[in-house]
DNA sequence: CCGTATCCATTCCGATACTG
DNA sequence: CAGTATCGGAATGGATACGG
């Protein structure tokens, strides 16, 4: 009896991560929603979604607590799908989608859209992890300890 | 006639991105390389995946430059896996989905894997965007120019 | 042990029709 | 416009058999 596993029981904060955003569309929708998109009909254009699935995927988000729908502003009778705290805190992960997307799935000059700071204009910075001495990070000097508490 | 599509022709890096690596199993593949992983079979039994699906996505991942095979280094006649510069610069997204799935997807005291510093043993602080100028970012204060170049 | 191939169930997804 | 329902095709995934 085959069929989808989950990895919700996993100890790795990286599996149950994936488990819950990381199929095709999921972080779309959330990265729309950094851009102020709310409404169920411009999310369906703006992806080319089909709306069975956006239908899906909103009613996932809202489950794990990541879009909350609210009455729409504009007085209709709808919702308007928006991130909550949990949502919001998905955006450095956004970040890092982009800007490597950026360096590596481009060529040279082919056309882009970019994250800009709004006060300066200018492009962010990539971001990097860094110890809490500000030693700059990768794979070769950090650890992962299996279990914990 | 239905069926996948390709975002690789989007403009948006997020959207590319995620048609390369926006999947169930290629970044947990790819967090095990991190981990000094490189054998098929400790792959295999590590994730818990189907064998006919690991191949697959060891194929696609090669094809993206990724991963890279190289003879073993026990002197068998298999291979192991390795990341690639593409492949180690996801670093910082397997860190902002392990740290958002710690804060978000974990019970107050349950057992989870952590990420620490090697020389320190210290756990790493939390990665965020700044600006050139050091500035905190977040939504609403960064911007998406549409096109660009 | 390494991988490929095959089978089958489930899931994903797009298109479209439909209700309010 | 917002959302649901249904259909068919494609992709995913687990189990297993098989050859190197």
């Amino acid at each position: 009896m085959p069929g989808k596993i989950t990895l919700q029981a996993e100890p790795c904060p990286v599996a149950r991560a994936l488990d819950v955003i990381g199929d095709r569309w999921s972080l779309l929708i959330v990265r729309n929603a950094f851009d102020g998109m709310g409404r169920f009909g411009d999310f369906q254009k703006g992806l080319g979604i089909a709306k069975n699935i956006l239908s899906d995927r909103l009613h996932k988000l809202q489950l794990q607590g990541i879009l909350e729908a609210v009455p729409a502003t504009d007085g209709s009778a709808y919702q308007d799908y928006v991130l909550t705290a949990k949502g919001e805190a998905l955006f450095t992960l956004i970040v890092s989608l982009r800007q490597w997307g950026e360096e590596y799935l481009f060529d040279k000059n082919e056309p882009r859209s970019l994250l800009l700071e709004k006060q300066s204009g200018k492009a962010i910075p990539k971001m990097e992890a860094r110890s809490a001495n500000g030693r700059k990070l990768n794979a070769s000097n950090t650890l992962v300890r299996k279990i914990d508490r």
